[in-house]
DNA sequence: CTGTATCCTCATCGATACTG
DNA sequence: CAGTATCGATGAGGATACAG
């Protein structure tokens, strides 16, 4: 691969990295699927109406990256992943919530 | 408007929305920007590095349309144009500002 | 000073099919 | 069940020139 600019990283505001992590298009909504607590990826995907296979996949990937979740395997037939938040996804709860509550009085 | 029960569905479609309005690559850094007080557009542009007319515009105009910022423009020569956050887009500032937080807290 | 008007690139997202 | 692999569409975002 040819060295090609990063436009991505060549600003540091925090605002935008903090949109990079949780800014995607189904980010929160996963987030917010997780609160209550673990779920199976099957259980993600049936909780978040709209979002198909591949988006799931794509956010919980750089959501693990970010360490805002963990992924646990269970050598089961067939296959059981379950996600979870890390402390640092959590503390996003409060957050999150107050911005839907924002979003509900100002939007809807 | 009476249906008190909010379900789960239609709690994601609002965080979605929300993305829509505050989502984009500079939304927050504008309103962040805006804080303080009311801003000229040349401020923002200067406040703002990497952002560019054309983008600013046009964030400000959707801010606008979902009534965010305020708009006044003053008949001078040359042409003065000033910003302010509206009551709805002032409550944005302690979310954002937690959000800023974790940020720091956790990505930096 | 405060925007428009173009043109363009590239990431994002969706749909579908397939696999261990 | 929990993903991969591909392809295509769309539009967000950037660069630049120019206008009122």
């Amino acid at each position: 691969m040819k060295e090609k600019k990063i436009k991505k990283n060549d600003e540091r505001c925090a605002l935008q990295e903090i949109l990079g992590v949780i800014g995607g298009k189904w980010s929160m909504s996963i987030i917010y699927a997780l609160f209550p607590g673990t779920k199976r990826f099957s259980e993600l995907e049936r909780l978040i109406p709209g979002i198909n296979t591949r988006m799931l996949v794509k956010e919980l990937k750089n959501m693990e990256a970010n360490g805002i979740v963990v992924r646990n395997v269970y050598a089961t037939v067939p296959p059981t992943v379950e996600y979870t938040l890390t402390a640092k996804g959590a503390q996003l709860e409060p957050i999150i919530n107050d911005l839907y509550k924002w979003g509900l009085e100002y939007i809807s």
